[in-house]
DNA sequence: GTGAAATCCGAAAGCGTTTTCGGTTGACTC
DNA sequence: GAGTCAACCGAAAACGCTTTCGGATTTCAC
């Protein structure tokens, strides 16, 4: 191997200066398209790859995303955050960028790296995620002037990038496909409301009551740790309610595993005395109906 | 905010040299502790933080770990694999080192990146995961003299560096357990044999069988693609053989929880007529007993 | 055929560190 | 008091690229 091609020697071969290859490269008005050309086949046929620090030094500019995993709590699932992650490194090595995994321990310590990330200014932008309806990250980002993107949204969200799913039309569309089932008793076992997807989820099964003229108990309205047991008691709350429900939409399928434990112990049977839904990318909705 | 500071501003204030300040704060032993002491305070005070680009480039050290994402197929949880990445990150940045996500979409795709790693050197060193009883990642990295570190072993591990879960073990007590429960009619359902996990754990079972003096069919080793329906479906083969077992341990979570879907279809329950017992981060076992 | 305007390229100054190589002190020996 | 040897520190050259600035051609209009 031996070692790299370096501009110099690409300069020296067809007898240009290092600018002008360099210029050559990226693509300058400058240079002449036969220059250009010359210059982008002797690279290739030398396998040039340009020192990124150099470059980076140079130009001043990072070139880097910082992905910000989300801190630890409880067994929330993490099934589809790889495949997110995995899907925008790949996009940004198409145009030589690199994905940094940043992993805070606390609140207070994303924040402090995020006023490092201001003044070093050695990473160029963020994805943020597990957002929460009230997020301190959204205001703080702002004022820093770091560009970031919000995997999931939060109530400031209005005037940032977000990408996330519909959460509010898929429970709107779960809730419909319950009561197109004939379903009138329909439950909710939600996530702590702090979580914004959370917050979005249950909304959208309020609005498919609504919009059908349905009228729950407020009983009806659970919410769970999201974890098996937090699912499981809050079946079980459910179960012990006046008129117990015969359908309950679960904001995860961890919680709706849960559930489906609860009702087990009870002699119920998911999915005929009481229909169980649950969401997301773990795809055990294909077992549970 | 403003600028940053550089090893310029320090060395102004305290009338030095840059390079003095460079090597106190790199503690070299050729300048005194009484140096070193003021200028730590001071870099501390300015809230010093070198620009890494320039360390990097006049260094030659890259200080990046690349994590090499498992190419993506079938819905193979991968659960615990964003913990393991939040791990290493937490304890590169002790250092100041990053981990940098690389996704490549084919082997070969990934072979080639580790080739270009080699001439670049923009990265120190790799973590690969998912690894397969015979893979040629192994053999390359070796050859191009690219540190790594596999999370998951492959029969080339004996030279090089791994982590790893011991999945043999922990099968042979899995299997030793449904022995001391008075099983003995245990059967496997495994996953495909490239993954060197699921050698791994296809060996501990029968070590544990081997040990007690079990014989079991051969049509008691069944293989499955690692999805709801491959686990289905191997329980539907082992269900029709002409003993069936009363004890299946299945290759991960995922698997059990299609194969319990079989045993719902013939009408047996899982945990009664057939114990069932998977094996993975997801927890499911809290609930599958 | 002159001036002006394009067109294309080279020289050189950065970017902010690290690291080699010497040089200046002062203490210590005989 | 000349010579030696540590102990400390500064000057300056890297590292490999980008980018400004200006200089040399060529083109075009008149």
């Amino acid at each position: 191997m031996g070692e790299p091609t370096r501009l110099k020697a690409i300069a020296e071969r067809l007898n240009l200066s290092e600018s002008t290859v360099s210029r050559a490269l990226n693509d300058y008005q400058d240079i002449s398209a036969h220059t250009k050309l010359i210059v982008r086949n002797m690279a290739k046929q030398l396998d040039y790859q340009p020192n990124i620090h150099a470059k980076r030094l140079a130009s001043g500019k990072s070139e880097t995303i910082g992905y910000v995993m989300p801190i630890q709590e409880a067994q929330v699932t993490g099934q589809f955050i790889h495949e997110l992650m995995a899907g925008i490194a790949k996009a940004l090595a198409k145009y030589g960028w690199d994905l940094c995994v940043i992993a805070p321990q606390t609140t207070e310590e994303e924040l402090s790296i995020f006023k490092k990330i201001a003044r070093t200014r050695h990473i160029s932008g963020l994805v943020i995620t597990r957002t929460f309806s009230d997020d301190p990250r959204f205001q703080l980002l702002q004022e820093l002037e770091i560009p970031f993107v919000s995997h999931g949204r939060s109530q400031e969200s209005r005037k940032t990038a977000w990408l996330d799913v519909d959460n509010e039309l898929a429970f709107f569309d779960m809730t419909n496909h319950l009561i197109e089932l004939g379903h009138k008793r329909i439950a909710h076992i939600g996530g702590p409301l702090h979580y914004n997807f959370a917050y979005q989820r249950r909304d959208g099964w309020q609005r498919a009551l609504k919009t059908h003229g349905i009228k729950v108990p407020k009983t009806y309205a659970e919410t769970a740790e999201l974890t098996f047991d937090g699912g499981c008691h809050a079946m079980q709350r459910l179960l012990e309610v006046e008129s117990p429900p015969t359908a309950v939409c679960c904001v995860s399928d961890v919680v709706a595993i849960g559930a489906m434990q609860a009702l087990r112990k009870n002699g119920l049977r998911p999915g005929r005395e009481v229909s169980l839904i649950g969401y997301d990318g773990l795809e055990l909705g294909t077992w549970l109906d």
